[in-house]
DNA sequence: CTAGGATTTGTCCAATCGGTCAAAATTCTA
DNA sequence: TAGAATTTTGACCGATTGGACAAATCCTAG
């Protein structure tokens, strides 16, 4: 009997281990080459596999590719949950930006898949964009709001101030090979993502202590 | 006789109309699709001609995309070169920030044509961006730096700050499905851009100002 | 140790892609 | 307005692509 397709959940540790396999060979290619520029054999070939075996265990590139997406966001929403309206509005702000620029250097790859479905128009997460970025984001813009009516904070539109925070720690993921060629060989060291980290508190902070 | 391909030059009327043509069409369809999920079907249905027409004009898909990239560089640097040692530290710098922001809003699919390139690890511009851009923002860190110095800016990385005015600009463009869905309907009108400089200029000059 | 299911792969297919070519249509020029 | 040069296109080609299928191999429970 030919075997029902496994692409409905995980059921064997087989099964298990090679889907997270091709996860993780898929990320590398469709972050560095686009959807339509990623080719299945391509993937496979990053899994050790062949074609046909990658399309046994999901059924097409697309399942793959908004499997990614879709279990991306939640880690990538990660950050931003953390910031809690109980601790000092200054220190908050500081510890997301500390955790957007590690994700930058450790997580290049995912923020790099994401930007790219975001410069396509978002065809395949768009709706997530309204039904739980922007829940998540106008919840933690009423907190920013408070520190500032307390006075704890420097006013500023909170939703553009999370887009700048936002803008400034992926850039250095998703921009990286500018950012490479313009610090040049002896400043491009894994030290940058400490420097960006500076600088972007130094720039914000300063900016938003309250006066 | 067959007409020599006009690939080299262009020379009559028709040729620099329906090149300029070409060009247009295939910024729409690169900016939106990255270079390999562009077809040249798709672009010559944009510009209005069979394909075999288009590759009268330009030998290869690979082609119009270059020339489109090389093009796009100069107008890029624009705003930056207008930067001036002699102007006011803080006027300049607010300048250069709403150049920025009008070329996010007037030329989106300019930025994520771009944004495309560097995703991708620049494998079309990666000289011109030792060659050109380096220079130019060498060039203007220093002149910042003597700013610093002279007590008429407050102390920062400048290479970074470029870098952060850089991200939070044309974030405005490459991001745009998700500044909207997060925004909402009521605040993603066409203003969004004129908040987002105001902010993105409060944000930084009052860190920058001297203190 | 063996039968039945799970896993793997070689082969194939239709669609799409970038690009060619020769002929047709149009435009320009003398 | 005739003839030459330029411009346009239908038809075609080889390569690549996403995916289907059935046969072969592997694993594991009884």
């Amino acid at each position: 009997m030919t075997a029902e397709a496994p692409a409905t959940g995980p059921n064997t540790r087989i099964q298990r281990e090679k889907r997270e396999l091709i996860l993780g060979a898929a990320l590398e290619v469709f972050s560095t080459h686009g959807f339509r520029g990623a080719t299945i054999d391509q993937i496979a070939e990053a899994a050790g596999m062949s074609k046909p075996n990658l399309l046994y265990y999901y059924r097409s590139k697309e399942e793959i590719h908004s499997t990614l997406l879709h279990r991306l966001l939640d880690t990538w929403l990660a950050p931003l949950r953390e910031l809690s309206a109980e601790g000092d509005p200054l220190k908050e702000l500081r510890g997301y930006i500390r955790r957007k620029i590690e994700m930058a250097r450790d997580f290049p790859r995912e923020s790099r898949l994401f930007a790219n479905e975001m410069l396509q128009g978002a065809p395949r997460v768009g709706e997530m964009l309204t039904r739980e970025l922007k829940p998540l984001v106008d919840e933690k813009a009423k907190v920013l709001r408070q520190w500032m009516r307390a006075g704890k904070l420097g006013k500023t539109d909170p939703h553009h101030l999370i887009f700048a925070i936002w803008a400034t720690t992926q850039h250095y993921a998703d921009f990286d090979v500018q950012v490479r060629a313009v610090l040049g060989l002896d400043r491009a060291g894994e030290g940058r993502f400490e420097d960006a980290a500076r600088s972007i508190e130094a720039l914000f902070l300063e900016g938003l202590r309250p006066r």
